[in-house]
DNA sequence: CGTTTTGTTGATTGACCAGTCAATTAAAAA
DNA sequence: TTTTTAATTGACTGGTCAATCAACAAAACG
């Protein structure tokens, strides 16, 4: 039944579909066929919009990367001083849609993609910029070596992101990688209280 | 020419050319064909003495494991004192074969494989459980909280194979991973020195 | 020297899958 | 009402690949 919009609301079923697939299949071996059906569409259909399977990955990307962005300005935007800046930096990079299982194990698979997609690697290398440079922007006011302190965050939050990628038992622990973060940030500033 | 005692040779060999494959193509889509060409051999001997691609995988993770394994006993070998013990654990997670590019490919998609197949979860599960015993072994007389600083470590240390395992530009910089590492260790224990 | 054991491969099979295409439906526009 | 246009699919194709197997070669053994 050919109702006009359709175009838009079965993009983003097919891109939920994708993350979801990869994440409950845990690898970048699903098929066009098994995307599509779990969104309710042929395989065919999927072809129509996307073109082919690597532009169906990267839009799922795309759409990981961009619920980070909203969450990050959300938290950011709430956030007063520096320091609470900080924490609503790595607030977002645990919380709202970003830790669930199927999207940190979707995650995890796009930076395999990345070795090979030259524009997934891309996507991926914004994504890591954008994270140090707004931990370094709030880290200024706090330390010296805002730069240094930024980078070992942002390898922390990538390694705890791996790490529960692999524990699948249960749901991921955001409060307990949260307070790790929070942890090694306190210390690296100096923060005393 | 079939001469005996090949068989050691060659297993060894189809082993590494798994690694080499994977870390060169930056995927696990490597077809068994490749690899035996890359050890120059046929598929068909593949199967013969693996059995089956996934147990060359499975081979192939328990190799870069027992490497890294090896280097830890020997540089721990080499240490006085608890601190040295640190350092040195720091130092084999980077150092010698562990650190080549294409090894650091072939381990983040270890990772992934690791999410299918339970066999190689296992694995993946010893190293991460030895790596943190390790370090909290070292770290018990030198701060409170051994454990937590050594999951800290942990997920830092892995945090900074991924994110090398990403920058294909140039070999992995082992020196400045392992100041990184150890700059939050001397951090975390409060080492004044 | 014959036989067994070990090493080795080319050819084949069976399954799977990305991507294409022609055909169908129904809404929207003319 | 007729025509266009968007949505949608089943069927098909060409190619790939893991795994199997039967056969062959050469060393080792008796």
């Amino acid at each position: 039944m050919p109702r006009v919009g359709m175009m838009a609301q079965r993009m983003d079923a097919l891109v939920n579909a994708t993350i979801g697939e990869i994440g409950r299949k845990g690898s970048l071996d699903v098929t066009m066929g098994q995307i599509a059906k779990a969104a309710g569409v042929s395989s065919a259909l999927a072809h129509h919009y996307f073109g082919s399977k690597d532009d169906l990955f990267l839009a799922a990307m795309r759409a990981i990367l961009s619920e980070f962005g909203a969450e990050a300005r959300r938290e950011l935007s709430a956030a007063r001083d520096p320091r609470g800046r900080l924490g609503a930096i790595v607030r977002a990079s645990f919380g709202g849609q970003n830790f669930l299982p199927e999207v940190v194990a979707a995650w995890l698979n796009f930076y395999v993609l990345a070795r090979t997609q030259p524009k997934a690697a891309r996507l991926l290398n914004i994504y890591q910029r954008r994270l140090v440079s707004n931990l370094t922007h709030a880290l200024r006011p706090l330390c010296d070596r805002p730069q240094s302190v930024a980078r070992t965050a942002a390898a922390l939050i990538d390694g705890l992101y791996i790490r529960h990628a692999l524990t699948e038992a249960g749901p991921p622990d955001a409060t307990q990688a949260i307070a790790t973060v929070e942890a090694y940030l306190t210390l690296a500033i100096g923060d005393a209280r």
